[in-house]
DNA sequence: ATGCGGTTGAGGTCCGACCACATGCTCGGT
DNA sequence: ACCGAGCATGTGGTCGGACCTCAACCGCAT
């Protein structure tokens, strides 16, 4: 009486060296900084061709588990490095695009984890991170700034805070959400009907903000994030969005 | 006065190509469903190998945007798909086993997440998937039930309330953040003193938990979710971890 | 001692060939 | 007319070799 039927996935080469990279990285053999042996070596000792190996590397590359140089210095080479950001950030944009996750689900998601980043930097966020801070909201507050740079900043904002938070794993998670809908959010930005005012009204919530972490008071800065994505996506689904 | 000095990035050929390729998934010209044309075609259409090519489908195929199958049907060929759980379960998991996240960081992550997950399962969960872990709290109430099929139950349990809340996004973070997880909670659970009484208690909570979804105590039912994972990850921290 | 160019070894790219597999069609037998 | 065996075709998967660019290193000439 089996449970399931489960297909019998024939493995390709290159997840046969895949797999047999990651066990070496879970096991603990592989550690961040170490070098692997150069394609040439490493593909007859694994038995498979170089073509093969390269695709494997490759795809340890766009998880930002690996670097690769050419040239011959001790930097030269295939290296194992701890680089998840873009590779998440890639991940959850093209996905956002093609429509697996909804504008309601990140708007919850940012609000469930930016919550979190500011209650949490809230209590031992560093200040030189809230200095740092401190000038994107005045860079946000240069009068006649553009659409772009605002976003830019905005981000910059949110993603800072959310590292500062001493959590690496809901920073990168922040950041990739956030930048997942920073397209989405540029249109809204262009086609807000008075933009000086807008940025005015978002930067001053951001000032609000700052000063909350700063003062320590973790639950008052998360609900105002809270209102503040809130509000935010609430132009952009009125935004131009009507098929 | 240039305002930063960027490094111009040459880029490779392949990422060229996933740039490429990327550009259209966001512009929203290749959609789930469609398919690229062979690659034999499309490599010399873009002006480069087909090596290079499949570097990029292969990066595609990591994410989880694109399947390829050998033959000749309509399902042949590579398609854009939507897939994005195995991409970030994978992601996560090397990079925990890479000490990118520490358990702290994965801890509170997952505190943040299911507390999310459960509040939005117990407003809207389908009964039917109420029922499935209903079946799983079953399975894990089994007496002389292994530590490894234990382990098995309980992420499903966890991934399933987080897939009937209603919310993708979170579910598949959730997911991947539990996934991540998973061998040093199976290290931990082997190495419990009383494992029958372990599981006894932990089940308890599952059992508890999936009543107040049941009827919509939507933050108490957060709270438990949080109070069960901080007790769990607690266990781990004094598990086998003296080096 | 210094500067410059060749050498070397690394990844990056390309090409051409063959393999495995699934579909779809043709052809022959019933 | 029907049906099954078997070949043709088109797809991704793999392989091996060749060449390129790049960066460090070595050694010669200044």
């Amino acid at each position: 009486m089996p449970v399931e039927w489960q297909p019998v996935q024939q493995s390709r080469t290159h997840e046969l060296v895949l797999r047999s990279i990651e066990e070496r990285v879970i096991a603990g053999e592989l550690r961040a900084g170490d070098r692997l042996p150069p394609e040439r070596e490493l593909a007859p000792v694994l038995g498979v061709s170089r073509s093969a190996l390269r695709e494997a590397l490759r795809v340890l590359e766009t998880i930002g588990v690996l670097v690769a140089q050419p040239g011959r210095g001790p930097d030269a080479g295939a290296r194992i490095v701890r680089n998840p950001d873009d590779a998440l950030g890639r991940l959850l944009r093209l996905h956002f695009a093609l429509g697996s996750y909804s504008l309601h689900d990140v708007l919850e998601a940012r609000v469930v984890l930016e919550r979190s980043s500011f209650e949490a930097a809230a209590c031992h966020a560093p200040v030189e991170d809230l200095d740092e801070a401190e000038e994107l909201v005045a860079g946000m507050a240069e009068p006649g700034i553009t659409v772009s740079t605002f976003n830019d900043l905005d981000t910059r904002f949110h993603v800072l805070i959310a590292r500062s938070s001493g959590n690496a794993l809901t920073s990168t998670l922040t950041s990739a959400v956030r930048e997942s809908v920073r397209p989405l959010i540029l249109r809204a930005l262009e086609a807000a009907e008075d933009w000086p005012a807008t940025a005015r009204a978002l930067n001053a919530e951001h000032r609000t903000l700052l000063t909350l972490v700063r003062e320590g008071s973790g639950p008052e800065a998360a609900d105002l994030v809270e209102w503040h994505i809130r509000g935010f996506h609430g132009t952009l689904v009125k935004g131009p969005d009507a098929p």
